[in-house]
Parts: structure tokens; C-alpha cells; sequence
DNA sequence: CACAATGTTGACATATATGTTAACTTAAAT
DNA sequence: ATTTAAGTTAACATATATGTCAACATTGTG
């Protein structure tokens, strides 16, 4: 597995906590931000190289700054 | 302009203070995450949404965290 | 003024994130 | 077992980040 993939599946663990933190589910986060819920599904699975204006739009979405999004020592789970 | 445009130029603002702070070029930094200078000058100048890949390479050319590159309070000039 | 190093920008090609739809799985509940 | 909600995944289309190359602009220095 390549480096950035790793980063990828923290991403995407940290975007699942604070959703599920939220008491949210993928469909209504991605209807807040305007993109599809299958798209919700490959990110918070780590298979996707999410680009800046979703880490944006996600951390308006569930309350939190990019950084969170981000922080890749957290290591949730 | 939208919003998000206005993200893209903040982490480019990042980007840019960091790399001047630690003395190098853009090609020097691009070599060290193998893409080109353009992409790199076109990253610091806000015209495009970046990926999470290329922030993270990003953050080990130039030493520092993601989330000091994603960090949108800081306000550098 | 040249000259060199650095950065910017345009044009087109390619790779890939996301859109879109739909089928499938899983879980919970009754 | 069926129903319903939630999540996953595949396939193909589209949008766009990045690659590539080249020309141009800028800056500093002799």
C-alpha cells in the first residue's frame, strides 16, 4: 500500500468519527455538501484523494475546522 | 469569487511562507515531491483545488504538519 | 545593459476525483 | 422472513488537477 494511501484511510476515519459524532448519516452530511453519498462512502473508506473543497465543505458539514479533518495522529479506533 | 477560492488562496499563502522560511525554490520543492514547478506555482497562487496527496507531500518537503498548511486562521499577510 | 535564476502563464494531454445510477449488502426491528 | 434504512460497490460519464512543454515576466546581480 502506498504512503498517501494511508493518509487517505486516516482521512477518512476522522471524517466518520466526527459524522457519527454528529449522530449523522452519510446521506444527510452529503446532502449538506452538495455531493453524492457514494462519493461520502469512498472517502470515509480511505479509497478517494480528497481535494481541499470537500475537506472544506465536510468540515462546515459536521462543525469542525480542516485541520481535525486532517490530523493525522489522532489515530481514532 | 467563491468560497472556496478563498480557501485555495490561504493554503497557497501557507504553502508559500513556509517554503520561503525554509529557504527554497518552488522547483526545489517540487523535485522533492515529484511534480512540476507549474502545478507548485499554480497551488501558491490559489488557482487550484488540492489534493490531499499533494498537501501531504507538501508537508514532508517543507517540514511541517498538514494542519499547519490547512490552517485558515492564521492569516499570513 | 545583459545574464541568470526564479516564477508565471497558456495550451493541450492524461490521470483521477466526483457525478450518476443502480444493484447489492448489512443491520435493526418487528 | 420481510421491511426499511444505511452503507457499499461497480460501471460509465464528466469535470478538473496535474503533467508536459514552452514562452514570457520578474528579480537580482554583474
Amino acid at each position: 500500500m502506498k504512503s498517501e494511501q494511508v493518509i487517505y484511510k486516516i482521512i477518512g476515519k476522522n471524517i466518520r468519527y466526527f459524522r457519527e459524532k454528529n449522530g449523522k448519516t452519510q446521506q444527510e452530511i452529503a446532502d449538506i455538501c452538495d455531493f453524492e453519498k457514494s462519493t461520502l462512502s469512498r472517502i470515509e473508506a480511505g479509497r478517494t484523494n480528497i481535494t481541499i473543497k470537500n475537506l472544506y465543505k465536510l468540515s462546515v458539514a459536521l462543525g469542525v475546522r480542516i485541520m481535525d479533518l486532517v490530523d493525522i495522529n489522532k489515530d481514532l479506533e
